[in-house]
DNA sequence: TGAATTTTGTACCACTTCGAATAAATATAT
DNA sequence: ATATATTTATTCGAAGTGGTACAAAATTCA
């Protein structure tokens, strides 16, 4: 007699759905993820998704909306797996190289071919003349800026860093790492690669090697 | 009597073009700048040009013929800028600047509202399913590292950075500073803004102030 | 069983897209 | 003048676009 959750276990009355709306919005997301917003036609989603396009409206609305879901949904995944890479004790150097693996897991995440960032592949792109996923990028990099900064800081206070380093700037610098694996990943360039890079800003980041006279 | 220069002076046979191919690929190159590749028809490229289609196809061919010319085009004036800004003797930090300077002209030169790099806005999204253009951003992406290397190595010679110091290494965060100043610019972040974080980046970059224990 | 309800699938609509075919216009050469 | 060459302008067409209307299908409730 316990009704374990209201409406959780009580079926909808109508014809029931053919799909999940979890797995449909990931394939919208792939489709996306490969040749953009604009490219991408709801005939394509639909065969992706395996829903006719009348299913896509009432589930997500129209395109545009189906879109800022599928942005909302990358930016919540592609932020937590940056904060839980840079959770934890790792000494710092280990952090940053965690959150540029975790990236760049996300970016050859398809078995056919590297895709790169989802955000940097195709928002970017209609940043300049859509107001709601401009604000989505320019919220999503403070984030990640804001992310970085706050593992600076402790590391500034644990004396991984010197006292007078800026944790701001830092974070900066790690994110636009972040970014250039992102675009080079588009761009074609081998993993192995991305990930020396890598190395190599963590290096000059972490102030190891990073000469001045 | 002095023919001055093989078919500069003689007229050819025909109508007269009403256009000259110049500025039509520079208006050209505004409008794929705004939208993208995909979301740009050729009507408004035509209405930009002032040119028709059939016109726009006598002079560059199709639609994805002419984005390469203004891909190349933009490149060709890109890199030159940033080349130019790194020449001379300026102190390593001044050169740094005048680099991020240039690109900052560039990405906020259309007066109506920023726009950000060209080659960020709008080819990204399409390298991946385009070699030609991936190609394009591949080899810009080098020559520009290149170019940031190059400067680094004099510097290094010079004694303005350690003699540890990684030229290659120092250039890839160059580079990815300019490229987070372009998808930020993208993002809205006004110029101000984004001219700090450059200098905070050249800061950590020379090496002034990236504080290791 | 039959009514009610929700989703699916087909078909359709108005519009835009790229590309080309064809005719008109404008120049030079003879 | 007339012919020739080149560009411009109009028009067309076939395919694709996002979005919707409507009937068929599948389920629950009474």
């Amino acid at each position: 007699m316990v009704q374990k959750k209201i409406d959780t276990e009580s079926k909808p009355r109508g014809r029931p759905r053919a799909y999940d709306p979890q797995t449909a919005l990931r394939r919208a997301t792939d489709t996306f993820w490969r040749a953009g917003y604009s490219a991408t036609s709801l005939d394509e989603i639909a065969a992706a998704t395996g829903m006719n396009r009348p299913s896509l409206y009432a589930a997500f609305g129209d395109k545009h909306a189906l879109y800022l879901e599928a942005l909302a949904a990358y930016w919540q995944m592609s932020l937590a797996a940056t904060r839980e890479a840079l959770a934890g004790d790792h000494p710092l150097d280990q952090a940053l190289m965690r959150a540029y693996e975790a990236a760049l897991s996300i970016y050859f995440s398809d078995d056919s071919s590297p895709r790169g960032c989802f955000v940097i592949g195709t928002a970017v792109t209609e940043a300049l003349e859509d107001v709601e996923i401009r604000n989505s990028l320019a919220a999503g990099f403070r984030a990640m800026d804001a992310d970085f900064e706050a593992r600076f800081r402790i590391a500034r206070e644990k004396g991984e860093l010197k006292a007078d380093a800026d944790p701001a700037a830092l974070a900066m610098l790690a994110s636009a790492t972040m970014q250039t694996i992102a675009i080079r990943a588009r761009a074609g360039v081998p993993r192995a690669e991305l990930r020396a890079l890598a190395r190599n800003a963590v290096t000059v980041i972490c102030g190891q090697r990073a000469g001045a006279i």
